[in-house]
DNA sequence: GATAAAACTGAAGATAAACTGAAGAAAAGT
DNA sequence: ACTTTTCTTCAGTTTATCTTCAGTTTTATC
């Protein structure tokens, strides 16, 4: 998943970052609100942690920026402050989520989990186009029932693909969500190539619909249409 | 197995904290409402002993929460009240099991079984993966009727992966359950490698059927298929 | 249809993850 | 206090995945 973190306190952020990188996640950082603004106005994330004391103003402006642009963001907020108006301020505004500090990373983890899992819970966990069912917890792929064995790349892609499905992807986009932006690729999209080549010999082995369609000088559509 | 307990008693709760964990038992223990609430939010347990008396409300409130977010986590339910009117509401709403304080600390493992056996086991105490035969009371692992002596780490594994089967288990999340959230691994999962690598060898020792498969650069999963 | 840019491909090299046996440290049992 | 078992750490090896590369095919445009 793709995760933004707002945080002023360099520790910590750091901390978060390289634990929540630990386990399989595209992380940013930033420490003020502008360079959030900046930020979440250039890219979608999956979830976003949010401070609410920052340098330059209240995380809650954040909140109603992604409230107004009627953004899809997870949010999950982090703040030293427990008052239940805070609280109560934080889960009014869009939060999907309130930690207080401090707070174990592990806990942090498991609810980014579990809002995933209650925002993905309108069906179960499994996310489904035609013939193809990805299992979120099982972490498995079946195409016609079959199941196939993909490494992360080809599952994040796979994953993203499903998730914007009918959607027209960037190359810079399908980057952006797969590496975050230490990457600098300067028009060379050498393996962003290698792994669609891969991912789509897999699918193609177990069913005859190239649904993954390259949009020739942009990037790609996963479509049935 | 993974206990929370939640008991503003300070004595009671230092007394069954150290006597579940000598059992063998990853235990967190809190004293109120707030805390339990935040602590449950983040990890998912295996059980939570309840107190009813808590300084800051009832501890209905956590058998609420768990029952609205749909939690598997078995509950059993301390208290000094013995009414029949305390003790039909905590099991309606949902608690596994009701203790009247005072109570040994005997019992109070016993009934931690029992629940968990009704819960997860057949009525035996036998939790049966395919070959392999788990008795919750003794301890034991057998595999097409072989013993196999297992450590306890071991051992804690292997009832975490078949607890768990077809589920895919991150390493954090694995390191998590065995030690607690005391444990800092920071990108070094060597002791995991290691206790891996032993309960295969001795689960191979008596099976030719390789369950437990390794999820390259996230963890694992114990599946037969 | 010629051209140039973009997209694709298989294979090789680089990297990171997982595994292993052995040894030292810690804990449990006597 | 001593022995035995279990847990953790380490260095070296193997394996899976990711990235790069050079050559080929496809596509849009002239």
């Amino acid at each position: 998943m793709k995760i933004l973190i707002i945080e002023d306190e360099q520790g910590l952020r750091e901390n978060i970052h390289s634990y929540l990188s630990e386990d399989n996640n595209v992380c940013e950082s930033c420490s003020d609100l502008a360079t959030a603004i900046t930020k979440l106005s250039g890219y979608h994330y999956d979830f976003v942690l949010l401070d609410i004391g920052l340098p330059d103003g209240e995380g809650f402006e954040i909140l109603r920026y992604l409230k107004n642009e009627m953004r899809s963001e997870a949010i999950i907020i982090i703040s030293a402050r427990n008052s239940l108006d805070d609280r109560i301020n934080g889960l009014n505004t869009g939060a999907d989520d309130y930690l207080v500090k401090p707070f174990h990373l592990a806990e942090l983890k498991a609810r980014i989990v579990a809002v995933f899992r209650r925002k993905a819970a309108n069906n179960n966990n499994n996310l489904i186009f035609n013939e193809i069912v990805i299992n979120l917890i099982e972490r498995t792929v079946h195409v016609n029932d079959v199941e196939i064995n993909l490494t992360r790349k080809e599952y994040d892609m796979l994953l993203y693909f499903i998730v914007n499905k009918g959607k027209v992807i960037a190359k810079t986009a399908l980057a952006e969500h797969l590496w975050g932006d230490e990457m600098d690729m300067h028009d060379n999209f050498d393996f962003i190539y290698s792994h669609i080549k891969n991912l789509r010999k897999k699918i193609m082995e177990v069913t005859t619909n190239d649904y993954l369609r390259s949009i020739y000088g942009i990037g790609y559509k996963f479509t049935d249409k």
